[in-house]
DNA sequence: TCTGGGGTCCTAGGACCC
DNA sequence: TCTGGGGTCCTAGGACCC
């Protein structure tokens, strides 16, 4: 018996909910270098703004009452936490499942949808975030009772098997979890086009042509829960560290400074989680959007000989990497790090003859202390530039205060 | 003027091993 | 008429998720 709590317009709810003045006007907040819509208010909704429309489509909406806002992840990752705390306090077992999505268990409340309105209330009085409630015998069942609590009524239980069928009929397939794009496309082509068809298809030849996730979707939507409630996050197997630069870079050097930056970025989350790694890769990419202009995607990876979460020795990697990388007359958009092969330095297989991990565990742990206190990139490496302004930097027009997790940005309430 | 970033799992095919 | 059989590891590509 799961429960999925999903709040609402999560970005946009997380930016209204400490500037209130916001409330009831369309808000949409811009992905990083305020290139298209990720997160938009019901107002903003209303005004038929999509997912992902480019910011620049949007400007002429602006003048009549639109507001947008530069991503803030630092205030909804904190916000993300303040509304796991509550949940928390009320139910024993849960997984956090996204920034905005815990799953929780279920299992023996009485009056299940007494106790959802009243978890959604708390949730909302203590952190001021809109959410709602599914109910169900699997996650995905769950996840579709959602979408359903969205349409208004804010919790649903679809533990009745009437009430389940009913909800399923008109459940459009694209719309449940597990169906992306191509598979709605493909399934409603052979008459599939709703849960419930879904749910009643031959399993062979789901099988056959979707493979086991699907299959696992379908049993899902049946009743049978195979996914179960993951309470410890799994490691991660890779970190990737990748942006879209504020402009065209032709200067080497300057992309170079970029992927230095990244890679300490990413070292910096390794290091964070108590992982090592023992492989890394540098990628980069022209502005693909401008099919006219000389376009290079060159990507490379190496294994390191020794597993490390020194950011020194993954800046030499990257470095070492990068001889004739770049194409000269190339005017690059993107670029990232990925460390790979992750592991705890506990996993690792022992040497007979060298040590498992390599690096000044230390020396690190100093340079992140200083970081942590005094603000990121106090201390940090010459590769990097250390400039205020770079020529890749992103464009942010407008990002709100970390009124959360910055002293100096901290809200003042007047009286 | 310009269209994000960060993940996971599954499968098929090739290389290689005994 | 004849080609062996059974296994693992790695990688690329395709699908999905938020």
């Amino acid at each position: 018996m799961f429960a999925l709590v999903d709040c609402n317009n999560f970005y946009a709810s997380c930016e209204i909910a400490w500037r209130p003045h916001l409330r009831g006007r369309p808000v949409v907040v811009l992905s990083n270098n305020d290139g298209c819509a990720i997160a938009r208010s019901p107002e903003a909704k209303a005004l038929g703004i999509k997912m992902g429309q480019p910011a620049h489509e949007l400007r002429d909406l602006v003048r009549s009452g639109l507001v947008m806002c530069s991503a803030n992840f630092t205030l909804y990752g904190d916000m993300s936490r303040r509304v796991v705390a509550i949940l928390r306090e009320q139910v024993p077992r849960l997984e956090v499942y996204s920034v905005d999505e815990c799953f929780l268990d279920f299992r023996g409340i009485r009056d299940r949808e007494a106790f959802a309105h009243r978890l959604r209330e708390r949730v909302r009085r203590g952190t001021g975030i809109n959410n709602c409630i599914g109910i169900a015998e699997s996650k995905g069942l769950a996840k579709l009772a959602n979408k359903i609590a969205k349409r208004g009524a804010g919790v649903v239980d679809l533990v009745d098997a009437d009430r389940r069928n009913a909800a399923l009929e008109d459940f459009p397939i694209a719309d449940v979890w597990g169906v992306g794009p191509r598979w709605a496309a493909k399934l409603s082509a052979i008459g599939i086009t709703t849960a419930a068809h879904l749910r009643d298809a031959s399993p062979a030849m789901i099988l056959e042509r979707y493979g086991v996730t699907l299959l696992r979707t379908q049993r899902e939507l049946q009743g049978t829960a195979c996914l179960t409630l993951d309470e410890v996050e799994p490691d991660r197997q890779q970190i990737v560290v990748s942006r879209s630069f504020g402009e065209r870079v032709e200067d080497h050097a300057a992309v170079a400074q970029a992927l230095a930056t990244f890679a300490v970025r990413a070292a910096e989350k390794l290091r964070k989680r108590g992982l090592v790694a023992a492989g890394v890769q540098v990628f980069a990419s022209t502005d693909t959007f401008r099919p006219e202009l000389r376009q290079h995607h060159p990507c490379r990876a190496m294994t390191l000989p020794t597993a490390t979460s020194d950011s020194r020795l993954i800046l030499a990697s990257v470095h070492r990497m990068l001889a004739s990388f770049l194409r000269r007359g190339c005017a690059y958009k993107r670029a990232g790090v990925a460390l790979l092969d992750l592991a705890r330095p506990s996993a690792l297989q022992s040497d007979l003859f060298a040590p498992a991990v390599v690096g000044d565990d230390k020396l690190m742990a100093l340079v992140d202390g200083i970081n942590r206190r005094f603000g990121r990139g106090t201390a940090g490496f010459g590769a990097t530039g250390w400039q205020a302004r770079p020529t890749w930097g992103m464009r942010q027009r407008d990002v709100s205060p970390c009124y959360t997790t910055r002293w100096a940005d901290l809200p003042i309430a007047h009286c």
